[in-house]
DNA sequence: AGCCCTCGAGTTCT
DNA sequence: CTCGAGGGCT
């Protein structure tokens, strides 16, 4: 019993405390989930053993008391609070996941008699409830709640908000009307406050409710005006005559609409348990789509004759009911901080948190991004932190609470590794980078199966069923070191390795047991495996796993060379005339192929029987970029030392001269009558004398005549959209958006994600969005699926 | 020289 | 999905 007692004192001690902070002092240390949580115990705990309940507990009051500064106003009809419903965690079907809606409305039914009561129903707004007094139609007083009974005059500040009217329309207002209702910062609105903070170098909001909540607390109402807030009515508090009030809550916000008080848009009606339901599941799917932050949606018997007969608990109505959505956010602890290296050797701080479930799944790891977040939200391990999932998927640490750290033994600071926690290598952090790197390289084993990861995945060589689970065991226990080590491995190997595995996790060896199964499992990879050898160039070049050398870069790099002898002996001169390919991607192709290490594992990867398929075909573009003068530019571009060397002066000399031989053999007066001054007619030549650049772009005209041979005197017959960005948007019927993206590109095409300047044409299926208004208003072509269908028809392709 | 767009890379959980 | 950075256009 001491223990119970304890722990009430303490929930009370930590509610007070929040209830301070969030109320008071406009920083809150708890999120509504904790803090609903703990109320909720504390409410239990008093249900359970009332005789050490106690009258000024946190569960028997709204807020704390106002804040100095404000003139208190007492609310002669008290601003109620809401009964809370959450969903029951783990529940098997939907009457036991709502059990405590379906409990309200049982009640109604006994209470009224009518098997299917009628609700008003509406969002429940995240923001601030204030109280707005008008009396012969006029603005004359604005309260927040307070703790219900007694809150804060703000009107000067609520005179600001320009959703709240200073005059009533119309005339048939009552002599004195209390409108009840939620200050609020719309998103939109949040956002764009805050970029602005941004850029002039004022703190951000933390929220849109906090937004909301601080601002209508200023002292200064000029601080409050330049905030972007918005107001809903939801409700009446005193009305004057009370004839004047409509029977149904829903007609009492018709009727407030009337006088020119905003009402949410999403109000409706519904009946019984079900018509409650589906209107929790309506506004919780359009939940992310609306321009406010809610947090769940709120349910009032409709008839007030109704209501008045099954009145009050404490503060809360028995006829009203807020059911909430799950937390989208959570308190948890951050137990580590870890670091994990990528395949390219990036290395990733990752909090290792205590499991909290989040929006409906359990969340263990949240990314750091980098040692720049890990400074700005000052996080340390033992912290408690707020965790959410962004986008609704992956979790990210939202802020720390700074507030419960224990002041008199505050956490150590994360320490940013000077080693690979992997491999011991040095960590480098180039300069102006955000990211540091494991400096290993393929020594590093984490980088090597990440690499080896890479590899195997879908959209590179999709080797099915050769996971990140399997491959850590192939490298721990030395059967794979390269990539080309996978084509050697039997089934015998898998099954040893498995054997292997289950011994060092001291498990019943299933291999030998299940031997069949096992060995059924063994033959599929080496299958997939097998089946990787036939594959596309641009899939093989992505699957190697070169550093910027993403899927597109690797299909330009294909269609550009369409062969991977050409590609993996190209210089970085050549290489920049491919298109997209700059400076920096150049370079970093050009420095994996410099490897030895690498065209060994190339060669190993071709004899071990992978077969690359590729067009055979030099891009006659590509060619037509790699003249004199384009070679040059190249150079120049990767730092050549042709300062004062125009583009027009590589042109022209490009056009006298035949080839580098030529250019070099000419004497510097030859340049002259060209246009070119004679500095950097004396760096050209210099250059081509170089010992680095002179046979360094003999080889790379060498490289370009043998392309030429290759490609022939035929050229490339050009295709229907040939230098066409073209954007897919909405649902297409009769192929997928992958399906329809190749074979634009067959025709082609450059396929883009968005629509800009340079889109030319867009496809629009079903439900086309944002895409098409965007493409309408740049006046872009716009076709259906049946113009792209009659086009791919037209051509002999087919979906 | 500066801006806009696209691409690459990393991340979580079922 | 989000960030950062590379590439290319104005």
């Amino acid at each position: 019993m001491t223990d119970v007692a304890e722990r009430m004192a303490e929930l009370r001690r930590q509610l007070d405390e929040a209830n301070y902070r969030y109320f008071v002092l406009d920083d809150p240390s708890l999120t509504d989930a904790e803090y609903d949580r703990l109320l909720r115990e504390l409410e239990q705990l008093e249900a359970a053993h009332p005789e050490l309940a106690e009258p000024d507990s946190p569960t028997r009051r709204v807020g704390a008391a106002p804040a100095e500064g404000f003139a208190e106003v007492r609310h002669e009809v008290p601003m109620l609070s809401l009964t809370n419903a959450f969903e029951v965690e783990g529940a098997s079907n939907e009457q036991e996941r709502h059990r405590e809606v379906a409990e309200f409305v049982r009640r109604i039914v006994e209470a009224t008699g009518d098997p299917e009561p009628e609700f008003s129903v509406e969002p429940k707004l995240d923001g601030l409830a204030v109280s707005l007094r008008y009396e012969e139609g006029r603005l004359v007083r604005a309260a927040t709640r307070g703790d219900g009974t007694h809150g804060e005059d703000v009107t000067a500040n609520a005179r600001t908000i320009r959703a709240i009217p200073l005059r009533l329309r119309g005339s048939g207002w009552p002599a004195v009307l209390e409108v009840r209702g939620e200050v609020f910062m719309p998103r939109a609105a949040f956002e764009a406050f805050n970029a602005r903070a941004r850029e002039r170098g004022e703190r951000p909001l933390a929220n849109p409710r906090n937004g909301a909540a601080g601002s209508l607390r200023q002292l200064d109402p000029a601080v409050t005006a330049a905030r972007p807030l918005a107001f809903f009515a939801y409700g009446v508090g005193v009305v004057e005559p009370a004839s004047a009030l409509p029977e149904r809550h829903s007609l009492t916000l018709r009727w407030l609409r009337g006088f020119g008080l905003p009402i949410c848009p999403e109000v409706d009606t519904a009946r019984g348990l079900e018509g409650l339901l589906a209107y929790y599941r309506r506004i919780g799917a359009m939940r992310d789509r609306l321009p406010w932050d809610i947090d769940g949606v709120v349910y009032k018997l409709d008839r007030h004759d109704l209501q008045q007969r099954l009145g009050y608990v404490a503060r809360a109505p028995r006829w009203a009911l807020a059911h909430k959505f799950p937390a989208q956010e959570q308190v948890t602890t951050v137990e580590a901080i870890e670091v994990q290296v990528g395949r390219t050797g990036a290395l990733t701080p990752v909090a290792r948190l205590a499991p909290v479930a989040v929006a409906g799944v359990t969340v263990t790891n949240a990314t750091l991004h980098n040692a720049d977040q890990i400074a700005r939200l000052d996080v340390r391990p033992g912290d408690r932190v707020v965790v959410r999932r962004a986008g609704d998927v992956i979790p990210e640490v939202v802020r720390v609470l700074h507030a419960l750290r224990d002041p008199s033994r505050p956490p150590p600071p994360f320490v940013w590794p000077t080693q690979c926690p992997a491999c011991g290598a040095a960590v480098v952090r180039a300069e102006g980078e955000a990211v540091a790197r494991c400096s290993g390289g393929l020594y590093c084993p984490a980088q090597r199966k990440q690499a080896l990861v890479h590899f195997a995945s879908r959209r590179a060589m999709d080797i099915d069923g050769l996971g990140e689970r399997i491959i850590d065991d192939l490298v721990e226990f030395g059967f794979v070191r390269s990539v080309a080590d996978l084509y050697r491995l039997g089934v015998e190997d898998f099954l040893e390795m498995k054997r292997r595995a289950e011994a060092r996790d001291g498990m019943v060896p299933a291999t030998v047991r299940e031997g069949r199964i096992a060995t059924r499992w063994a033959e599929k990879l080496v299958a997939a495996i097998d089946a990787s050898r036939d594959t596309t160039l641009e899939r093989l070049l992505f699957a190697l796993g070169i550093l910027q050398i993403g899927e597109e870069t690797a299909k330009a790099l294909a269609r550009a060379f369409g062969d991977l002898d050409l590609i993996r002996h190209a210089d970085a001169i050549v290489l920049l005339a491919v298109p997209d390919v700059g400076p920096k991607v150049a370079a970093s192709i050009a420095a994996f192929f410099a490897e030895t290490h690498n065209q060994e594992v190339i060669d190993a990867l071709l004899a071990a029987g992978v077969r690359p398929r590729s067009s055979g075909r030099v891009d006659p573009d590509l060619l037509a970029r790699l003249d004199l003068a384009g070679l040059l530019q190249g150079a120049k571009r990767l730092g050549a030392p042709l300062e004062g060397l125009g583009e027009t002066s590589i042109e022209r000399i490009g056009r006298q001269f035949s080839a580098i031989e030529a250019l070099r053999a000419a004497a510097p007066e030859r340049l002259v009558p060209l246009g070119v001054a004679p500095e950097p007619a004396a760096a050209l030549l210099a250059l081509l004398a170089d010992p680095h650049w002179g046979p360094r772009l003999s080889a790379a005209e060498d490289q370009v005549r043998r392309m030429r041979e290759r490609a022939g005197a035929a050229g490339a017959p050009s295709l229907p959209l040939a230098g066409w960005t073209v954007v897919l948007t909405g649902t297409l019927a009769s192929l997928t958006r992958d399906q329809a993206a190749g074979l634009l590109e067959q025709l082609g095409a450059k396929v883009a994600g968005s629509v800009s300047g340079r889109t030319r044409l867009v496809v629009a299926g079903e439900a086309a969005g944002s895409k098409l208004a965007k493409a309408r208003a740049l006046g872009v072509e716009v076709w259906d699926e049946a113009r792209l269908l009659a086009l791919l028809e037209q051509h002999g392709l087919r979906p």
